[in-house]
DNA sequence: TCCCCGATGCGCATCCTGGTCGTCGAAGAC
DNA sequence: GTCTTCGACGACCAGGATGCGCATCGGGGA
């Protein structure tokens, strides 16, 4: 999963974006209305986190901008406010949820993995195929009962898999929603990561979980 | 699919046509406007990525000389700018969509997507003809609910007859859809793959999904 | 130490070519 | 109308080149 803070107060900003990060999200930031609406266009980001009150372009008309060109990202608004006026205000503009200053970040990691999981169309929060259970908010991982270590990475490109299983996911796909914006993507990282989560998670030869379509990408389940 | 991409920034340029092709269209390019305009009227590309600032002849020039020859490529214009003036011009001039930059690459792929089913009429994400189902978006193909392997290229050409399904298709169309301008269409290519994707969909004779017209080409579907 | 990522080389699926065989259809003879 | 003949077109096969995917190694960083 790949999230978006716009934040204009730094140590707030840093604490959310470091924490996310902890917890295995791929995150930028930006730190005015203008860089967050740039950044938000140049990214498919499956979460953005938005500030209303930011210097240069308001929050409010940054989502506005954002649905005008239907953009697809899941919008959790941060605010100071809390009148039912502004809320209404903000869910009117297209906000997905509404979070009231001062916050816990257990609150935040918590309306991030519930609106991450409703973006791709999921109610459950386990993803079963065959013997393979990815609990999605445990974000934990077991193999016929018995539970498997993943790092970080491994973790999300799995996730991102789950996300889009039984689909055909390109290379560039996975990338995008793994990494940020400080590497290039003229590399093999995602092969190898692939390699690793066969290792841990389908050892078997031939794979029977994560599937090579050569020339196009990778699916997984999707069985035969 | 066959997509031209007229950019002059190399390393954005390589990195959409690598990506593309990844995706599995034909992919040409086209360094600057001439060379962009030289290229779409030697080939009938079913989409044009059309950058607007460009050496010699810029993209709305462009754009207006192929609408003036009623070319039918649907067009996704690349700019810098982003002002209601820029993108009522670029809409007017008769380009079907609009990308402001710096934009990701997903967001290229899934509009690509949509102008390429838009563009041969089909609403739905499936298509399906007897007990044939092919998921455009997943790039799934299940025959009597049966998931079968295709390679990227059997996908490609099944992909172009499922376009037309129920039209009559020369072998000069699917090549011209499938292939970029890398090869030369003096072999027997298409019917080579034409009979892998018969033996994998259609193995009863005589063949009822992928029907030849002699002397004409082939029809996908299309009972009697 | 563990994780992350770029690079290299090998093996094989995929792709294309060229050739041969089978088949369809038109035209002509009866 | 029917049968025959011939030409052309399409189907299929198999060998070989290509380039993709995968495993692995090793350096660098947290």
């Amino acid at each position: 999963m790949r999230i978006l803070v716009v934040e204009d107060f730094p140590p707030l900003s840093r604490a959310i974006v470091q924490g996310l990060q902890e917890a295995g999200y791929a995150v930028d930031s930006a730190g005015d209305g203008e860089e967050g609406l740039a950044s938000a266009q140049a990214c498919p980001y499956d979460v953005i986190l938005l500030d209303i009150m930011l210097p240069k372009l308001d929050g409010l008309s940054l989502l506005h901008q954002l649905r005008k060109q239907h953009h697809p990202a899941a919008v959790l608004l941060l605010t100071a406010k809390d009148t039912v006026a502004d809320r209404v205000m903000g869910l009117d503009a297209g906000a997905d949820d509404y979070l009231v200053k001062p916050f816990a970040f257990e609150e935040v990691l918590a309306r991030v993995r519930a609106m991450a999981r409703r973006r791709y169309g999921q109610r459950e929060a386990q993803v079963v195929i065959d013997d393979l259970e990815v609990d999605l908010v445990a974000r934990t991982v077991t193999r016929a009962g018995r539970p498997i270590a993943l790092s970080a990475r491994e973790y999300a490109v799995l996730e991102y898999l789950c996300a889009r299983r039984g689909h055909v996911v390109t290379r560039m796909e996975i990338w995008d929603h793994v990494y940020d914006f400080a590497t290039e993507p003229s590399s093999n990282v995602v092969d190898v990561y692939i390699g690793y989560l066969r290792r841990k998670i389908d050892a078997d030869h031939p794979h029977k979980l994560i599937r090579t379509r050569r020339g196009q990408g990778y699916v997984l389940g999707e069985p035969e």
